[in-house]
DNA sequence: CCCGGATGTGACAGTAACTATCATCAGATA
DNA sequence: TATCTGATGATAGTTACTGTCACATCCGGG
């Protein structure tokens, strides 16, 4: 989980600009499990991360985003590029998304599924949500795109990049009601159904 | 397009109620496509409509609601529990939209044409659709779970709808790039290879 | 070492979406 | 007609977010 392809030395200035940056994402993670999300105020966050107002919206330009912010996309789609050209679009998104959730270790997928339920119970989260989607809907058409040789917008291409996102969201819904599933099993099986066909309802 | 399931007399003040809701909405559409979403405030809107601010509020919850409000919804529910047993869960989302999209008239697709427009080039907007989604997969879940006798939390079933409403997803994606392309020529489509199966590529 | 430009930061003022409250007025009802 | 319920408008407040400016801090070159 290291991070190979920055130059060895980020320089001081940089450091500490990760090292705020860390300081208000923690500050406010902590905040909206102690208070709520909508109770705890931006100016709340500011002041436990012990910066401006001003400063906070130099790093995050909306509040959603101090949740929603994530480092797990651009792995999928490196992984999702990397597998083997004989895999068929289907059988590679399902082999990249089981090797990025094997790569993940028990504390980042804990904290992955309090972020999840988070995002799920709080509307102005969900909405958020959407951007993050169709960007999905866009990497995933377009890595297949390249797979396989067609344009990027050919309606196929497109149709099973909508799909698998969707699928993705009917196991997040599903999640929401289980308290305690697994998130890797269920959309693992249900890409598996995505694959065998879903005509036989 | 009429409601034969209302009664014969709504009474004058729901009269009074539908018009101020129709003017509001009207209004708003107006002013969002002459100055654009964001250049146009709530106080605008309320301004043009005759109303003040509160009223708005009073029927629409948030500004992005007078957009997204839409009374096609129930009449999709209504098509696919109408559907004929036989057909298989696909087939009768496939015939349903196949219905509606035909019994929509040219002026009523035109304005939904620009509706989805609006939708997708507003991040606001584009956000907000996302409990539209959510809420179409529940609809979806319930409908099929209904027909095939399972229970509505089928692993099964969530995965069919999620499937369903990530390809009505990239096809309205699809759109956005090609101007005049037709809405329900590509959804049928794409849900015909939804049924065909997706491992092919 | 230090100096000049770039960059991060805080303070402040402002906009607009929403919320809450209360008095008033119009439609429904008896 | 009298009363009662529900719709409306005015007002004040909160909060997310934007823009601007002065100040401090870091970095590279002389």
């Amino acid at each position: 989980m290291s991070k190979p392809t920055e130059q060895p030395r980020p320089g001081l200035r940089e450091r500490k600009r990760a090292k705020t940056r860390a300081a208000i994402q923690a500050q406010a993670l902590r905040l909206f499990r102690e208070r709520g999300y909508d109770a705890t105020t931006v100016e709340h966050i500011a002041e436990a991360a012990e910066v401006s107002e001003s400063t906070f919206y130099r790093y995050f330009p909306t509040k959603p985003d101090v949740v929603l912010r994530d480092e797990f996309d651009p792995l999928i789609v490196a992984a999702l590029n990397a597998q083997p050209a004989e895999l068929s679009a289907l059988q590679a998104v399902r082999a990249t998304l089981r090797a990025v959730f094997a790569e993940m270790s028990a504390a980042e997928a804990d904290e992955q599924r309090q972020r999840s339920r988070l995002m799920l119970s709080v509307p102005e989260l969900r909405a958020a949500m959407i951007d993050q989607f169709t960007q999905a809907v866009q990497l995933i058409a377009d890595s297949i795109a390249e797979r396989t040789g067609r344009e990027h917008s050919d309606l196929a291409i497109r149709t099973l990049a909508g799909a698998v996102v969707g699928v993705a969201m009917a196991v997040m819904l599903a999640i929401a009601d289980d308290e305690h599933a697994d998130l890797a099993t269920l959309l693992d099986q249900a890409l598996e159904q995505l694959e065998t066909g879903l005509a036989t309802l």
